[in-house]
DNA sequence: TGTTTATATGTGCATATGAATATATAAGTA
DNA sequence: TACTTATATATTCATATGCACATATAAACA
């Protein structure tokens, strides 16, 4: 019950929003996650540190950079990205988003 | 996308999932969800209120009674209710608060 | 070792949220 | 009209949340 309603609150803030629908797609490192959203890096850093806290993402690090990929094993939450991810063209943002991964290599430094 | 935002946000409250879990099975008074969740009028009302102004439940006065139902006409807030329901077994709580329907006629004096 | 780069964390602040309690409103009834 | 009951709202308070910015840590590499 605790968890489910911690599972929304993971949902209830725009920035993770879009950090879990673009790692929906694949996973990404935090300067990726940055440059694609073009939000500050420690922002991102303290929503993957939420989402690490609730066991919803793994991170593995791979020389310089630390990638994080969606973790899909609580129910609730995997059926809650599929749910949006179904309904992406409803959320122009979250759109755009997923057409920036083109660029996804242009962060990596 | 703040409205998506906006939706999750309301199930991040113990309190507001119960009413609206209770509510998906049927319509009921203020005095009815606050006798069967045992929780102060005032704090469902709150509740309510907050769904009312977020459009996601219609109020209608019957005599003395004010019954509220769920207004099913958001996707994700239709698909979330779903999400939750099919997967009620795992949250006893809200197991609990549905059987406690049939002492729904105990709470109108 | 010193430097750079990537990532994580700390601090201070403003705002949002929720709780409990008291009280107001509104309809029904004596 | 006065009283009761159902519901809504106001007040006060404590806590949670998110942000910007500064700084710490950790690995890679010159």
């Amino acid at each position: 019950m605790i968890e489910l309603v911690n599972i929304h609150k993971i949902f209830s803030d725009e920035t993770r929003l879009r950090i879990i629908i673009l790692l929906a797609q694949q996973e990404l490192c935090v300067c990726q996650i940055s440059g694609i959203l073009d939000v500050p890096q420690p922002k991102i850093s303290k929503n993957l540190s939420k989402l690490r806290d609730t066991d919803l993402v793994i991170d593995e690090r791979k020389e310089k950079f630390v990638f994080y990929k969606l973790k899909m094993e609580n129910a609730i939450f995997v059926s809650t990205v599929k749910n949006i991810a179904d309904n992406l063209n409803e959320y122009p943002q979250l759109i755009l988003d997923k057409s920036r991964l083109v660029d996804k290599e242009k962060y990596l430094n």
